[in-house]
RNA sequence: UCCUCGGUAGCUCAGUGGUAGAGCGGUCGGCUGUUAACCGAUUGGUCGGGGGUUCGAAUCCCUCCCGGGGAGCCA
């Protein structure tokens, strides 16, 4: 059993595929039929004059999506959208697709979701899934080569990790636990215990987010880095951005074209990249003509206007404390400023990354919780850490959706993971 | 939650007070190099649900449901 993918390095020789049927086109006595085998896409030619009177019968009956196995003889010729074609010898219908609901013509987004588990067939969507799934072993080697260990954080949870946004509740024997929506508290004590960690998973958000950046359910990586400060953390930052540009660019190319991306777009990523601070970015905005004060939080438009002013993702740096979560540590120059870090993309796609230096001191950590009106009882474990040999630590996390739709260029972050979980909407 | 646009054939849409339409898909027929093939024929409807106005409603009004886009929040 060959694949695909394989086929041009077995040009002259017989082959048997088995796939899928994506188009079939018939002359009378000759047809063509593109087929698919989840390794790439080939144009299999039937001649009338060469095939028994069964496998020609079979070839007129072919609908989109029936499944086959065929065998044929592989040849080079320029008339086929791969280079290659295989002249079919014999075809067998493994089973006759009911009429696909999904045809080569336009369709809706709605019919399209609800028809997610077989829109994933059509050519972009692959391409989509294939780049998300590059990108995350992109991101296993980026900290695999670093010496970081995975640890994998709790799902499940007994309280509210940032006490702000709105959580997926659930029953846990009687107890209320709430759906993770961050691992990063968990990975606070494991800095102490591997000294360079990260996490990978699923993360949940009830917020009734109905914007094309947002979904309830999506994948967040977050490295945690003990004795990490941090400028070293703005660094690892920039590396990680572009390490995964890189890569994308070096083994995605084929989908991004699939995508019709601009890849011109993508090379100023793979080099330094601008950093300004959350001040300098208000003076940015007023100048544009935007009406905003020191002290007020970024909207999606601002996002975009500040990314306008660079060619590749601008870090933005210094936020006010007032905006930013309670455990960020202050600016020691300035403590009415948070050690907080942004990463906003190019082109519109909004904040990538999100991260900063923690507070490390016992009393201030305590105190910010009482503040943030958090309760202290469940946050014990927590302040742990800083009551047995604390340290400076930084971290970020990054939704790996947003650095999917950026780098494939999507406009909706619906088209990055295979089953989006949407607002009021979780079919199929 | 708020703002906004929409719901008519399997799909994408036109029809804005007077007999329910087109393209694509499907089906049948034709065609020996097609590239979303092409040509001919054909099939296909609870006009989102309920109520109201009218001689007459897909069309106007009320209400509910569902979907798209956006805001806020965030990754």
């Amino acid at each position: 059993m060959q694949r695909i993918k394989d086929l041009p390095k077995r040009v002259g020789e017989e082959v048997v595929l088995r796939g899928w049927v994506m188009n079939a086109r018939s002359s009378g006595k000759i047809a063509f039929l593109q087929v698919r085998d989840g390794s790439g896409v080939v144009q299999a030619v039937a001649s009338r004059a060469e095939l028994s009177e069964l496998a020609w019968q079979n070839v007129q009956q072919v609908s989109q999506e029936t499944s086959i196995r065929l065998t044929g003889t592989v040849s080079e010729d320029p008339r086929s959208p791969s280079g290659v074609e295989i002249h079919l010898s014999d075809l067998e219908v493994l089973h006759l697709s009911e009429e696909f609901p999904i045809s080569k013509k336009e369709h809706g987004t709605g019919f399209l979701m609800d028809h997610r588990h077989l829109w994933l067939r059509s050519s972009r969507q692959r391409a989509a899934i294939k780049i998300r799934s590059e990108v995350a072993q992109a991101i296993r080697d980026f900290h695999y080569e670093r010496d970081f260990v995975l640890i994998d954080s709790p799902i499940l949870t007994p309280a509210a990790c940032e006490g702000t946004s709105t959580l997926f509740e659930t029953d846990y024997f009687g107890e209320q636990a709430f759906l993770s929506q961050s691992g990063q508290l968990y990975l606070e004590p494991a800095a102490a215990v591997f000294g360079k960690v990260y996490c990978f998973g699923p993360t949940f958000r009830a917020e009734k987010s109905k914007t094309r950046r947002h979904l309830m359910e999506f994948w967040m990586v977050e490295p945690e880095v003990a004795f990490l400060e941090f400028e070293g953390l703005c660094d690892l930052a920039e590396e990680f951005i572009s390490y995964l540009v890189a890569r994308v660019l070096d083994r995605g190319a084929e989908e991004l074209e699939v995508l019709e991306r601009d890849t011109s777009k993508l090379e100023a990523a793979t080099s330094p990249y601008p950093r300004i601070t959350y001040t300098q970015a208000v003076e940015t905005l007023k100048k544009a003509g935007v009406s905003i004060e020191w002290g007020e939080d970024f909207g999606g438009d601002d996002e975009t206007i500040l990314a306008e002013q660079f060619d590749r993702p601008v870090l933005v740096t210094h936020y006010p404390t007032a905006l930013k979560a309670f455990y960020m540590e202050p600016d020691p120059e300035n403590p009415e400023l948070a050690l907080a870090l942004d990463v906003l993309a190019p082109e519109g796609y909004g904040e990538i990354i999100g991260g900063s230096q923690r507070i490390h001191d016992h009393d201030l950590l305590k105190k910010r919780l009482e503040e943030h009106d958090l309760p202290l009882e469940a946050f014990q474990w927590y302040l742990d850490v800083r009551r047995y040999g604390t340290f400076p630590h930084s971290g970020f996390g990054m939704g790996i959706e947003r650095f999917v739709a950026w780098v494939c260029g999507l406009k909706h972050l619906r088209e990055t993971i295979p089953y989006p979980r949407m607002l009021n909407k979780i079919y199929p």
